[in-house]
Parts: C-alpha cells; structure tokens; sequence
DNA sequence: AGGGAAACCCGAACGC
DNA sequence: TGCGTTCGGGTTTCCC
C-alpha cells in the first residue's frame, strides 16, 4: 500500500519525470473530469473545476502520505490511501478499468488518479494546512530529535504499533513500514510507549528512519498487485512472512492482531518486555 | 484517553 | 470449473 516511500516516490516522478512518465512542472490544466463523483472529498466540485483551468503545476510537494499539487493560487491534495496510483500519459493511451479523476493539460498530455478500492481522495482547497496541519511530524525531518520523539512516546500509554500508525502521533507510516520498523528495533508491537526509554525510543527513531530511507532508495514497495516499480519488499524481515523462519534468530515469525491490523514480529527478537528485567509475561 | 468495531470498497484468496 | 465467502488495509467515526 502506498505509504511515505511510495509517496515520495510518485511525488519526484512528478516533480523530475520517472516511474515511466514526464515531469508535470509548468504544465497548464485545461480541463478535469471526474469518472466517480465519491473520489472528491471536498465539496466544491463546480467551484472547483472552474476554479483550477488556465491554472498551472507550480510544484509537488508531499507531506506524510499526502500529495500536494501546487497551483498559481490553489492546492489539489491527492491521498492514495489503499490501492490508489497516478500515472501521466498522453491522451491517446486508452482510459482504464478504474481511473477516477483526469486532469488534461494544455500539452496533450494528463495526470490520471486511478484507484481500483475507492479508498483514495482528492481535495481542491486554498489552504492545504487545514487537512495537513493535523499531521503528526514527518518522521524524516531532523527537527524531530530523539529526545522530543522519547517525550511524545512517554506521554501516551498506548501499545506501540497503533501510536506509531496514529497520523496525528508521527505522520507517513502504515502497516507495512511500522512492522519492520519494530522489528528492526527489536520492540514487541504491544510494548507501551510510556515504557519505552531514551534508549530504546532513538533505536526506534533510527529504525524508522532507516526503513523510510531505504524504501525510497528501493522506489518504495509493489505489493499487492497495487504499485509498480519498488523493490523494497525484497528487504521485508516480518511483513508477510508469518510461519517463515527469523533470519536473525530462527523462530518462526508470528501474526496477530492489534488493533484490527495484521501485525508481524518475531517473539524472540521482540520479546514484550525488556530482557534483562527477565519478565515473562506476554 | 484509549481501544474496539464498523464503515468505506474491491480483487484476491480461500473453501467447497 | 465455478460459485459463495472471507480477508485486508488507511482513515474516519462512533461507541464503550
């Protein structure tokens, strides 16, 4: 599923051309049409789409999993969710099973939101801050030091799995990366934040950030038949691979449920308490 | 405040 | 083979 990586590897496609399509920088909309009425999550559909003509791509940011396409004095915000993918193309390429929103340009060319599961959404606003400015702090930006992130950990009591995919807590992680990243960090998915110490919160502040990085590097992860191009699932030590041996240890990975999500961890590497309190609850 | 569940969706995987 | 059922996953919303 697209996350941070995946994210960012759309945005520099648009920004610099890349993922089998052109940079969009400078190009001039037209005209845009809507294939299914669900996908816009703001509802100022008429308004907009007058609103956005003659308006040109002056940039393509991200924030967290969001996608913010900078207009002369508009923002369209593109969130991905599930399943969701853009692709540019000339116009002669045929229209697809699924494509939910094109925006034409004056060169011939479109941008096309395609989203098999519905799940994805776009908003015209003037202000993007009033949907991003509820993100937690992207996990890649060095503002967010080790000591502020030990400080967040130790204010909630929550398990750590759900804190760390909770958007408004650190911004840009799923399923996936947040797996990995506790393994790599050698911490149980239930572990309470408020118990985790300085130590243990820079491990896992560096294991964040090295999954994120090395997935961009990797051009994010194709999974589930749903994004194409990465080769970051090649690296996956816990995701998908319940009943398969740890390649650190040799127990067999687990699979449980927290908070309604699929959660993979190896139960030796990530025991739920700390070692050398020789706890053996859980 | 935190956690569980449901809702939104569909294709894939599974069971028979 | 073909049918019906279950599952998963990001996010919001509602309930306890």
């Amino acid at each position: 599923m697209p996350e941070l990586p995946e994210v960012e590897t759309i945005r520099r496609a648009l920004q610099q051309g890349g993922r089998g399509g052109p940079a969009i920088i400078g190009w001039k909309i037209t005209h845009a049409d809507l294939l299914w009425n669900g996908v816009l999550a703001t509802k100022n559909e008429h308004e907009f789409l007058q609103e956005i003509i003659g308006q040109s791509i002056i940039r393509v940011d991200r924030r967290a999993k969001f996608l913010d396409l900078n207009l002369d004095h508009y923002h369209i915000l593109v969130h991905l969710r599930m399943s969701g993918d853009i692709r540019v193309e000339d116009c002669q390429q045929p229209i697809l099973k699924h494509d939910r929103a094109i925006f034409y340009f004056e060169n011939g060319f479109r941008l096309v939101f395609n989203d098999p599961r519905k799940f994805g959404r776009i908003w015209f606003i003037d202000d993007p801050l009033s949907i991003l400015g509820r993100l937690g702090p992207e996990p890649l930006e060095p503002s967010l030091t080790p000591e502020i992130f030990h400080q967040r950990l130790s204010k909630k009591n929550r398990q750590i799995k759900p804190l760390l995919m909770d958007q408004s807590f650190i911004a840009g992680l799923g399923n996936i990366y947040t797996d990995e990243a506790l393994f790599h960090a050698k911490l149980h998915p239930l572990r309470i934040s408020s118990s985790i110490n300085p130590q243990e919160a820079e491990l896992l502040l560096q294991a964040i950030r090295y999954q994120l990085t090395e997935g961009i590097n990797r051009n994010g992860s194709s999974i589930d038949w749903v994004y194409r191009g990465g080769n970051f699932q090649n690296t996956f030590k816990v995701y998908g691979k319940n009943g398969q041996k740890c390649t650190i240890c040799g127990k067999v990975i687990e699979k449980i449920q927290v908070g309604q999500r699929g959660t993979h961890f190896c139960p030796t590497c990530q025991p739920i308490s700390h070692p050398q309190l020789g706890d053996k609850e859980g």
